[in-house]
DNA sequence: TTCTACCTATCTACTAATAGGTTTGTATAT
DNA sequence: ATATACAAACCTATTAGTAGATAGGTAGAA
């Protein structure tokens, strides 16, 4: 992995660690080993990092959801619900989350680069419930967008709060999820 | 408003608006007109700041269980979900929420002091949904405690997702919330 | 007098960011 | 083959600004 990838992906882990304004440029050297100068050499400003972050997301998303097309849709709930697992494993929050509540100090093109993380998550999940529920495998009420919107919440959210209620209240919340929309 | 309770007024909204880590003792002393030395002759460390704005919130949620005790189970959730319209309303988010992000960072007197708070949401909106559904109001599949951390999760995060995908989600997700609890 | 609530002044540490220099490898022209 | 040019990736050194925090002083009220 070279220099660039490695600082994003250090970016990435202590935006969703600590939060965005709780990282600086020197947690980035000290571990990299270079020097904080150089760390700009690669990004000119901290919020070019993280739109470089956020694009990451949105990469990785891209490919996921082009691996899972021909999947089922249990199997990409599945693997949806795999990301917060190993988000909460790590102790970490999602992305979305966490530069939600620092929205209001955020650059505008991190805000405009989140706008579309968000919506094109939305847009996949929206994609696999729509899928499921046609194929008579999940059952639910209301618009596959609203739907997705719950769920995706539910997850945000319980990463989150299960940092302060208990680890094992994130499989609790995910198992409920699940079973809600798969029972018949 | 005396000084004391207007800097812990202050702090908690930047709190919620910007996050614990984007606002400092300046934000605070040029609103309430008085120095940043004069904010530390009330609160001698900003995390004394902190714990006193989760005391505050301690403090309302139990005078609100008291008002609302005789109260029948839709009033008391309709009350809970008007907490969270009124912080979607001023563009905030829930203080749980915003502390949870930036948890690993805070001192350990705010992380206790937070845990108590959302020990007490958890317990309110258990026992109301309880109430509910002991009365055939409410309608839901396994323990009260999970619903309501399903409950609390989803407003939790609907506050912070809308400010991506705009502020219509919120009320279609509380409406939805509300529809699947109540239908019979 | 002593306490409350503020003040001025200052400190140390850290922040993001920039200017300008060094090293190293690589491509091109002679 | 060797000199020249150049860019990539780092460096040192420095800037201007902000952070939280403290020491010590003052004016007015109890």
């Amino acid at each position: 992995m070279d220099t660039r990838e490695q600082i994003i992906q250090l970016a990435d882990n202590l935006i969703r660690d600590k939060g965005y304004n709780a990282f600086s440029f020197y947690d980035i050297s000290k571990t990299v080993g270079i020097k904080t100068a150089s760390v700009h050499y690669h990004f000119p400003a901290k919020s070019d990092l993280g739109v470089s972050v956020i694009e990451q997301h949105i990469h990785n998303l891209h490919v996921l959801r082009e691996k899972l097309n021909s999947k089922s849709p249990v199997e990409k709930l599945d693997k949806f619900f795999s990301i917060y697992a190993s988000i909460k494993n790590e102790n970490k929050v999602c992305l979305v989350g966490s530069l939600a509540t620092d929205f209001n100090t955020l650059d505008k093109k991190i805000k405009n680069k989140l706008k579309i993380f968000s919506d094109n998550m939305l847009d996949w999940v929206s994609e696999f419930l729509q899928e499921g529920r046609d194929s008579n495998l999940f059952q639910f009420e209301g618009s596959p967008r609203t739907k997705a919107m719950m769920i995706i919440s539910n997850m945000l959210a319980i990463v989150q709060l299960s940092r302060l209620t208990g680890d094992k209240d994130f499989k609790t919340v995910k198992d409920t999820i699940k079973q809600e929309l798969i029972k018949k």
